[in-house]
Formats: structure tokens, sequence, C-alpha cells
DNA sequence: GCGACAG
DNA sequence: ATCTTGTCGC
């Protein structure tokens, strides 16, 4: 037989699950990137399959950018054991140069730089990043297959397992159910969530305007998107991660699971990762990252 | 046909 | 997402 299991035997690892066949490829049609976002999403699994919790992963304060990024302090490598390390989150982040478009929407050209945080006990532990030439434009409903590649070469730049990713963008709040966020969940078989700062789809139970830090809210699927379990139509939440006490007020955010997590633990484990800001800190120092990679600085 | 639309 | 000055408020 031609197809013998060159891992049989092999320790439990991770990556033996990934599904490099699921690689958004860019040079697809549009009904096979969207035929290939209903397998994924057939895939991947929205109820909690993970030992997180949002106190083992909270952060109290926030961490200092403004005067350069805080240093990576990995400790060696130590397969398991020393006292209890916490769960590796993983930020990831992405900031674009060039491209040929007059007033910002662009024609696929210019370049992706994708960047990955792997935070750990309240320390950041190792930094990561990719540049990556784009090939299609930003087009709703279809973003992985734009920056799903760079995204998964930042991740293969990174030398720790991470036991969870938090995605700039939708997960489960996708019209197929298949947003980025689940699309590198599947991939990797790694839990995932989706924070987007703009709803995809989908309606809050009740009007966002205003709301109190902490306060959160349903979204539902709506007749725009295929719903997998009819019988839950729950998708993802508005969570407003921050607000002024008098002034102008902020957007909250909308979060949804991308895979691995349900909708409610998504949003409590991202709440445990804001430390004051509107962004979660992974995304926070995975954006300050990607700009420092695309100004130089790095 | 009209409107809506993550980054 | 990116292009950019000013402006309001703690």
């Amino acid at each position: 037989m031609a197809d013998a299991d060159p891992n049989a035997g092999a320790p439990f690892d991770p990556s033996d699950l990934a599904h490099p066949e699921f690689t958004p490829d860019p040079s697809a049609s549009r009904e096979e990137m969207e035929a290939l976002q209903r397998e994924i999403a057939a895939v991947a699994r929205f109820e909690d399959d993970h030992g997180l919790l949002p106190e083992r992963i909270a952060l109290d304060s926030p961490f200092e950018i403004g005067s350069g990024l805080p240093s990576a302090t990995q400790r060696t490598l130590v397969p398991e054991g020393s006292g209890d390390a916490g769960p590796i989150v993983v930020g990831i982040d992405q900031a674009f140069r060039g491209g040929g478009g007059a007033s910002g929407t662009d024609d696929g050209s210019g370049e992706s730089i994708s960047a990955a945080v792997a935070i750990r006990d309240g320390r950041v532990i190792e930094y990561a990043h990719a540049v990556t030439p784009l090939s299609i434009p930003y087009i709703p409903g279809l973003l992985a297959f734009r920056e799903g590649g760079p995204i998964l070469a930042a991740l293969d730049a990174l030398s720790v397992e991470p036991d969870l990713l938090v995605l700039d963008g939708s997960g489960r709040i996708h019209y197929r159910e298949a947003g980025i966020a689940t699309h590198i969940g599947v991939i990797h078989d790694v839990p995932s969530i989706g924070v987007a700062k703009s709803l995809l789809c989908g309606d809050p139970d009740e009007p966002i305007d205003g709301r109190p830090a902490g306060w959160r809210t349903p979204i539902r699927a709506d007749r725009s998107m295929s719903t997998v379990a009819e019988d839950e139509p729950v998708v993802g939440y508005a969570y407003q991660s921050r607000q002024y006490p008098n002034a102008r007020t902020i957007n909250p955010l909308y979060v949804s699971p991308g895979h691995r997590v349900s909708p409610s633990t998504a949003v409590d484990l991202i709440e445990a990762l804001c430390a004051g800001y509107k962004l979660p800190e992974p995304t926070r120092l995975a954006d300050a990252s990607a700009d420092a990679v695309t100004h130089g600085s790095r």
C-alpha cells in the first residue's frame, strides 16, 4: 500500500490533526470558496472542547506599549511540569503595505504583514510574523481567502503550540458559519475565537448603543446565514469591553466562536483577556507588532 | 430590483 | 485594513 501511516505509534501531537486540505486557495472560484466554507462549518464544533478557564488566562493590567513592545521572555523548553505553566494564548493581526487601489480598496496587490504574539501567565513568550504577497481583494464573507495564507504563515513561524487562538474578524458570525476564526481554528484543530469590531451579519437581541462596560447580548442568526444547528440560533455575542464615563460612546466587540468553544465561553475568555482597552490584549499586541514590522522597527 | 457587507 | 488634522475630555 502507498498509504502507510508515517505517524503510527507517534505520541499525540495536535498538529497531526491539521487539515491541510482546508487551506484557503486564493485562486479558487467564488463557488469553490463557498463550498470549502460549508465543509469547514460542517467540521467546526461550536461547543466547549478545551481545558481553558477564564481565570487561568486573565490579564488584569494592560501591557505597556507606547514605549516599544514588551520583550518576549520565553523560558526554555519544558515538556510539561516545571511548576504549572498556564495555557498559551496567541493573538494574531495583520497590517498591509502597497496595493494599487486609489481610495484604499485594493485590487489584491500589495503585501500582508501577519503578526502572532504568544502570551502565557501574563507575559509575552514569543513574537512571530510573516510577510506575504496578497493575491485577492477583500470580499465580505471571503476574508479567509485573502488573509488565511498569511495567518498560517505567521503561525508556522511560531515555535510554541497555541492552546487558544484569538483572531481579528468573525468565527461563526458568518453567512456560512465559517469566518476566518473558524477557518484557521479548524485547520489547526485548536480552540479559536473571532473578535470583530463590526458586525458582518446576524442580529443583536438588544440595541447595542451606549452600553456600560461588561454588558453583552446574544447575536442570533438572521436569514442571510445558513445555520447548521437550527436549535442553536445564538452565533455570538456583542460585548462592551470598554466604555467612557461620560464622553462619547465606544462600540462593542462582536465575539464569536471559531472552533471548539461555545458562544458564551468565548465571551468569558475574551472578557478575561481584556485589560482596560477596547481590544483584548493578545489582539492589541499583535496589532502593535504588525505595525512595528510594517514600519521597519523590527 | 434594493440593501448589506469581518479586514 | 489604510490615508491623515484637529479636537474633545480626563
